[in-house]
DNA sequence: TATGAATGAGGATTCATTCAT
DNA sequence: AATGAATGAATCCTCATTCAT
């Protein structure tokens, strides 16, 4: 069976065995072993390819992290205008391949982690930081920076806040109502927020 | 030296102790031994008052549920009208003994272990109920049925995403910005939603 | 059985059953599992005692540096002039307790490992001094300084020389001929090497 | 490219690879893998041209024999007398090649391993047979024959101590200060000795 | 000739748990 | 009430080894 090139190819199975088995067992059931006997493979292999839990938890992560910017730059690429952008941001985040239960299981197995894993901590503070700075940007354009920074804060909190209900599988709370929760959030705060100042009307009364 | 009475000190201190150890090294590297040494007891001690590590971890869990439901009733207590009791459980929910670091590590730990343990799952999702039914009874008031449920549910999922940024030590969230965060979503929802229908005005009037 | 004050009856008899496993199987077949058998407990109490591999070794290793140094003391406190204290440092070496088959082939497992191990490096080089110095201070009574310093670097060489050998099951170098080469070597030396300067001489005659 | 003839080139630098990896690591730290990184190869080449780690070592150890061997050879050829055939042996035993700091690791790793491997302990004693009968050979035209074999043995004791101790770092035991001890030994020896039976005889007559 | 894929066994280590005192 | 001794299971990890290419 050792074909040559395998090796994208059994980052990916384990990878996936590894998300999979968080989901069913949850995290610190999460042994070599196990995603090696879900992925079809040997414990040594994991190893081989990982070399660490720590490895290979952390591929997890990037894994899933890197799906997410792929679906992100996906929504973004075809969105014009402030409004389309903070929508294509929300498609990106509640798009089936991102949150679905697997994905937040995950998610929030890593967030338990971070306090251990610098690593961890900082590839997260990095990802909420990019969010942040997603929404920020087109929200600039809306409302004046300290509500645009403010808005953005609360969006990326209550995100986050509804990945983890996900996960905990509440009723009431499927991919789509956790969306909608989200798009709620956004109108409300923009309804409420006062309008961006001068030169935007110039350039407008323009 | 067999001293009556010791029971119920032992057990804070050792519930005290696992608080302190999941903060500062992760839910994953608690262990009997290591909960003991920090509580300076035995490990024997620990399984012969909890009998298990799940035993320990749920009276831990049931500990800080507890602490939060005493600290709801103090601050329902001199409570009147809907807005106060609005504002008593944000006050409860983000009180310094409720909303510390220690604890809502706690909080994001056992979310992450609810999979594994069908006991934790059931403690959380008593304790999310009753959360958003201590919401939705005085939004009743204020809003339509259907608002009221709506806006319970995203108070209780921003909290917890407030707990959860808390918990990954995300600056600009110490607990007093995050209780600002809380309040303006609940401000921002009313603002936003429609008024209590007539007929009931004027049965209340009647 | 759990009776208290065990303690340092398990650890002599772990530390003896490694000596016996070093010597039956050799150095790199030590594993925590065949010593705890062989001591007739369970693996995982040699790591209790002894937390770890490496410090199974170095406690192994003190302790037959410990047993060489107390025949050490037993043996030149009944010796008296340079003479008989360079003998009772041999007969120390070649006690039939520090220079039995097992306990010289520890020897030599442990200068095996120095390399790797910096401590064991620092208690090996403690012990060279030790016994070059023991052999210096009596010697330097016979000789000028700049031999005395000699021959007992050189002593101590052909007395590890002589361990190895036996260690090695040479044949014709049993425990009794291994010591009369060792004297052989002093003899001979101290008949060749100049005697000692004269004012020493005209001090000691005055 | 498959090249012909490459295979004397690659043991070579594997066996190279070995040397270096027990100097550098100690013996037990020795793994295929790390040889062959150590060597610029795979791993499965150094099983496919040693079959077995046993192997790899066994023609690790059989190589630094035979490079004594030769280094032997070279010094004997110009050596005419007793004498200069003694000095011989030793200049061998120290030529540079054969008492380098990884050389006598080598050898202490391989002294460590005797009690394990039948066939090392084969080798190792056929080392000794023939240092040993080196030198007793030119011994006995300058002593009796009872003494040839004393120093002889005692020689060849005093060497291997001298070997251990540079493979253990001792300060003041460089390449040329153990050959001065050596020599010395033998000087000593002779020195006291009884001189050689007829001649000796004719000696005391006159 | 040479590589890299893959396995499986073995060993260190950690822990929950039990029990006698 | 409390301790400390002791076990055995589980897990991570490392490696020698084999095999297809």
């Amino acid at each position: 069976m050792p074909k040559v090139g395998m090796e994208e190819v059994r980052r990916r199975q384990i990878i996936s065995a590894t998300v999979r088995t968080i989901h069913e067992l949850g995290y610190e059931k999460v042994t070599l072993g196990r995603v090696a006997r879900t992925a079809g493979v040997s414990a040594g292999l994991v190893a081989h390819y990982f070399r660490d839990k720590q490895g290979l938890l952390a591929a997890t992560m990037r894994h899933i992290a890197d799906e997410l910017r792929m679906e992100l730059s996906r929504h973004l690429a075809t969105a014009h205008g402030p409004r389309e952008r903070l929508d294509a941001i929300l498609n990106a985040n509640f798009a089936p391949r991102c949150f679905a239960p697997e994905i937040v299981s995950a998610w929030l197995a890593f967030w338990g982690q971070a306090h251990s894993d610098p690593k961890l901590t900082r590839m997260q503070r990095l990802l909420r930081r990019r969010l942040r700075s997603n929404l920020a940007h087109p929200l600039r354009q809306l409302v004046p920076d300290a509500e645009a920074r403010r808005i953005a804060t609360g969006m990326s909190v209550f995100v986050d806040g509804l990945s983890l209900r996900h996960a905990l599988g509440e009723e009431g709370l499927d991919r789509q109502q956790a969306h909608a929760f989200a798009r709620d959030y956004l109108q409300c705060q923009l309804a409420n927020a006062p309008e961006r100042a001068e030169e935007a009307h110039d350039v407008q009364a323009a």
